[in-house]
Order: C-alpha cells, then structure tokens, then sequence
RNA sequence: GGGCGUGUGGCCUAGUCUGGAUAUGGCGACAGCCUCCUAAGCUGUAGAACGGGGGUUCGAAUCCCCCUACGCCCGCCA
C-alpha cells in the first residue's frame, strides 16, 4: 500500500507529462501555501520550453487533466493541485491504522548505509559541542532505517594517535593525588583529569613532548604492552562515552578501531597505494598528497602513519562493506573530507562518503575545549535536563516517584535532542544555560505532550477494539481533514529530508504535526461526539501512530503521561 | 593571503541546493480562552522588503560579482 500524499504527485507527473507530450524531468512540482492545494505546477519553464503563455499552459492543463481523486485549477501561470479531502483523510487513517508506528516508512531499498557519527577522540567526556555529532547522527540514521535502507551505526576509534598518548603518558607518569577530584566516578571523567594534567604539563615542559613520540613509535613498532595500554585506556572512555549516548537512546552498532587498521597491515598498503599515485609527493623524506595546493601530509619520515593514511585505510574497509557511506564531521575536518574524498576517487574506491557537516557549539560564547577543560559535559547537561523536568511536572502532577523519574526522565532527554537537532546542522549554536531547555513552544516536550493528549483519550475511551463500520469514515469536517492532510505529510517530509540529509526539517515537520493536534484536541471533542465517536477515535488513534513514529525518527522517547 | 560556512522582526529560527503567487515557526510583548478528553495547550494584535552594494531575469531571501561581520580550516595534531 503505498501513500496517497506520494501517489498524487506521481499522477500529477503522469498525466502532465502525457497532455504536453513532455519528459518528465521537465516537470517542476512544488507545494505551495495550503489555501492554494497540496501540489502547484508553475508554468513559466514550460513556456520557455513550449513558447507559449504559460498562462495558457496551466489552462490547458487544468481543463484537460483529471485527477482519479482531486481538483485541478488553473490560477494564472499556475496549476493548483488539491487531493479530496475525505479521501485523503480515509485512505491515511486507513494506512495509520495499518501500519501503527511504522506510518511513514518507505518501500526497502535492499542497500546498506554506514553512519558514521561522534568517533570523538577517546581522551574524555563528550561535552555539549561534541553532543551535536552524535545527535544528528543518530538521527540521520533512524531517518535511512524509515526510509528503507539497512543501517549500521559505526563509531571510528581513534585509539592509537597523538591524543590518546598524550593521556597513555599521563596515566604513566601522573600521581592520581596531584589531581582534582573527579566530577564523577565514571571512566570518562576520571581520565580526563590526566589528559588535561598532562596537557598543562606539556605546555610547560618541552621533554615531555620527546617521550610522547618515543611513546607513539614503540606501539607502531608493534609494542605489545604499550598497545595494550592504549587500547585499554581507549575502551575505558569509550565504556564511558557510550553510556552517555545510551541516555540519549544513541546507541552504536559497532566500533572500529584505528589500531585494528595498523595491526592488520592496511594502513601500511595504504601509503604504499598513495605514494604511488601522481599526485603524492615527498618533502624531507616524509609522504604528502598533494590537492589544489594545500599538502596532506600521511607519513611521517620516520616512516609512522599520520591520521590521514589512517583514515583512508578506515573508509577503504568501509567501502568494501555497504553500499553507501554517510559520515558526520564538525567544520573543523571540512579540508580533511575532502582529502578522504578525492584520494578515495583517485584510488577507484566507491562509494565515496557523503559528509554532512555541523559548525560547533560554543559555551556562552566561548570555545568548548576538553583539553582545556572549558566545556559543559553532555552528562551534567542531561542531569539538569532531567532535574528541570522534574520540577516542571512537580508543578502541575502528583505523580509517584518512580513514574515521576521515567518521566522527567523521557522529556529531559527529549529536550536535549530536540534542542540540537532542530536546528540546520551548518549553522552555529551558542549554548547558553538559560535558554538551552525549552519545554515550551517549539520544544520536545510540545511534541510530547500532543501524543500524550492522545494517549489520555484513548485510554479513557478504552482498550476496546476499533471496529470502523462502512460508513464511519465520511462526513469529514475541515478541522479533521487538515488534522489527517499533516499526518499524511510525513511519508513525503520523510523522502524529502533523507535526500537531503537534512535532519532539522523532520523536526521542523514534528511541531507543526503536533500544533495541528492540539487545535483538532480544542476543536473537536472525541469522547462526547456521538456518532461521530468511531471516526474521530480513529483520527486520535492515527495521530498517535504517526506521531509516535515521527517521534521514534528523532529518537524521542513517549511518556504516557506528563 | 587563500578556501569553506554563517548573517532573515528585540532574541532564536524555516525557506537558499532545485529563482516564482501575500517570507516559516517559536521566545519575549500586548489582549483574550480552563462548569467541557491534561492550559507544557489554544486564539488574536503589534513586529522583518531577508548583512551592504551592484548585476542576471518577466520575476531574486534564493543565482553571479564586490564589500562587510563572525566561525572554521590552510600542522611530519587529529
């Protein structure tokens, strides 16, 4: 069964295509303001095209096609396309019922895609900035599984470079008494203090920086018990780093190390394959690519890899094992993606990923930095999301204390993600305390609380079952109508964004969903209608569904009541 | 110096790729709505010619050029 919102709009290509005896390419569909219709078709192109009036386009258009289930009218240049309301509203109830929380899903694809998100260096807590990856990440990802793709959520472990033996030193050569106490007991935290000790020692004393190289070549040379140290160290963060994403439900498929790639020797094939290429290049006996004037360098003289070979290694393992690749980076790694990309092509490697990039997050207007320590951990952040939740529901419930913990829970976590990812990834965030949690308006807790609405009515009217008679779903009022044209929206709002990869407009499309139920919720009493009682439970259930799956692709939880 | 990105009402933000019909929504402000399924809700009012300037076009927030502010990058770090 497919969906009447993406039906409609194939017939609109069909049937125009046929009049004006024209491919399809041609065809410029657009959804135009909602008085207008569901679909306009300007006719300017066309005239260009055709050397006619477009006016006489759309004319002709409007009086010789006929939509199976809808309007056609020519308004000037334009023509305006309406799908019958009580039909869209039947079918979409009919396929939300269907389909429950799998509304929106499209046909399967048969391709896999790795998404690759966060892979933020093991040497400490994700802090709030770092938290952006991960969460239009994960989205991203849970839009391709709607969308049909199989997906692996993958984690790049950088467990072997400059960072992490900058922590490996300090673990080695710090005394746990000359540092500040933990903020917490996880992993994550602790370890960040000798990271940050030993960067502030580093600074301060230039031999340190000797021991850290001797400390990366002895584990390339293949040290076994400094390897083991880095690895060990690595997962003990990484331990940390997943249980935070855990909260926000983030969770990795899987997690590929970068010393797997050395030790397995494809790091070292990989800048043999680059030296030979044209445009690589040798400066002081260490191996540089070369692109539009800027030098990548990926070996070092002494022979050792630098983060680069490494990561090409890694997509070259990628490569071999999906069909698509898609990798979400902060601004900074713009320059280094497209080195990846162009080596990769040099190297007849495919696919080549897609790289959605996100500009950083600053604290109050300053730089968020785990070296220097001026940050806002993800896991503070979440416990004043929950807290604050908390009193939010304390204000207008009694509720017990475990409920009271699931719940503030669910929307204190649902803020968090709302939060960031309702805005387009490209553009900056300035993270400022007060403003951060908005339970308000345009917030997760708006789009909760409309499913929550949903949920009361139904709970009240009864687990019984829905039996929709022949003639329960007619009639349709205005309000009811709008209310299913939204819901049937998704499917579209769905393709749309993952071509795109724009996960900000699924949460874009999430509040306007729910605003559009919490004026049918004022508008249109369910319980007390009477004959029109089955039809409109089928309306609130049909919301529940569909917005319980929008919801599910934002990777926002559902609290039965708030 | 070069490259990439961002600049939309007091504040935040959609639309920019794929140019079109009155520029999206939220916060804040003001005025209203709980004898009726949870007011974390709803209704209304005021408020932006889209950083500045030029150009292309029948038509520009959207494309091109110049300028400007901010961020990021240009390392034998990652």
């Amino acid at each position: 069964m497919g969906y009447v919102i993406l039906d409609f709009q194939d017939e609109i290509i069909d049937k125009t295509k046929k009049v004006l005896d024209i491919s399809e390419d041609m065809i410029e569909i657009e959804v135009p303001s909602e008085e207008r219709g569901d679909y306009a078709l300007p006719c300017y192109s066309l005239a260009r095209v055709l050397k006619k009036d477009p006016k006489k386009i759309a004319e002709e258009l409007s009086t010789k096609i006929e939509m199976d289930f809808g309007t056609v009218e020519s308004s000037g240049p334009y023509v305006n396309f309406k799908i019958d309301g009580s039909h869209l509203a039947r079918e979409t109830i009919l396929s939300c019922l269907e389909k429950e929380e799998s509304f929106g899903e499209l046909s399967p694809k048969s391709e896999k895609i790795i998404v690759e998100h966060t892979s933020a260096n093991p040497n400490g807590p994700l802090h709030v900035g770092r938290a952006r990856n991960p969460i239009i990440g994960d989205t991203l990802a849970r839009m391709y599984e709607k969308s049909g793709y199989e997906v692996e959520k993958q984690y790049y472990v950088n467990d072997i470079g400059r960072q992490i033996a900058i922590l490996v030193w300090g673990t080695l050569n710090l005394d746990e008494k000359d540092l500040p106490t933990a903020e917490r007991k996880k992993a994550d935290h602790n370890l960040v203090r000798y990271y940050q000790m030993a960067n502030k020692l580093l600074e301060e004393d230039e031999s340190i920086e000797e021991d850290i190289q001797e400390i990366i070549r002895s584990m390339e040379k293949g040290d076994e018990d400094i390897l083991q140290h880095f690895k060990n160290t690595a997962q003990k963060i990484m331990k940390g780093i997943a249980k935070s994403l855990e909260r926000l439900e983030i969770n990795l498929d899987s997690y590929k190390t970068e010393s797997s790639l050395i030790v397995d020797g494809s790091v070292e094939e990989v800048i043999k394959k680059v030296s030979e290429l044209k445009n690589s290049g040798e400066e002081d006996g260490a191996l540089y690519y070369e692109k539009e004037d800027n030098k990548t360098f990926v070996a070092r003289k002494n022979g050792t890899s630098l983060y680069p070979a490494r990561d090409i290694a890694y997509h070259i393992w990628k490569a071999e094992r999906a069909d698509h690749l898609l990798n979400v980076l902060g601004e900074d790694h713009k320059l280094h993606g497209e080195f990846v990309q162009s080596v990769l092509k040099d190297l007849d490697v495919s696919p080549i990923p897609h790289i959605v990039f996100h500009s950083f997050v600053t604290f109050e207007g300053q730089e968020m930095s785990t070296r220097k320590g001026t940050y806002v951990t993800l896991d503070n952040f979440m416990d004043t999301a929950h807290e604050k939740a908390k009193e939010e529901i304390k204000k207008r419930k009694e509720v017990s204390t475990d409920e009271l913990d699931s719940i503030s829970e669910k929307i204190g976590m649902g803020a968090v993600r709302y939060n960031i990812i309702k805005v387009q990834p490209q553009k900056p965030i300035d993270f400022v305390w007060d403003d951060a949690l908005d339970f308000e308006g345009n917030s997760a807790p708006f789009l909760q609380y409309s499913h929550t609405r949903a949920n009361s009515i139904l709970r009240k009217w009864g687990d019984n079952r829905l039996d929709i008679g022949s003639s329960d779903l007619q009639d349709f009022e205005d309000g009811e109508i709008t209310l299913m044209k939204r819901i049937s929206e998704f499917p579209r709002e769905l393709r749309d964004a993952v071509e795109n990869n724009s996960p900000h407009t699924m949460a874009k499309y999430a509040h306007k969903l729910a605003a559009e139920f919490n004026q049918f919720y004022r508008d249109y009493p369910v319980l007390h209608s009477e004959e029109k009682k089955i039809k409109r439970i089928a309306i609130v259930k049909s919301f529940k569904f569909a917005m319980g799956s929008v919801l599910q692709t934002l990777g926002i939880q559902k609290p039965k009541k708030m």
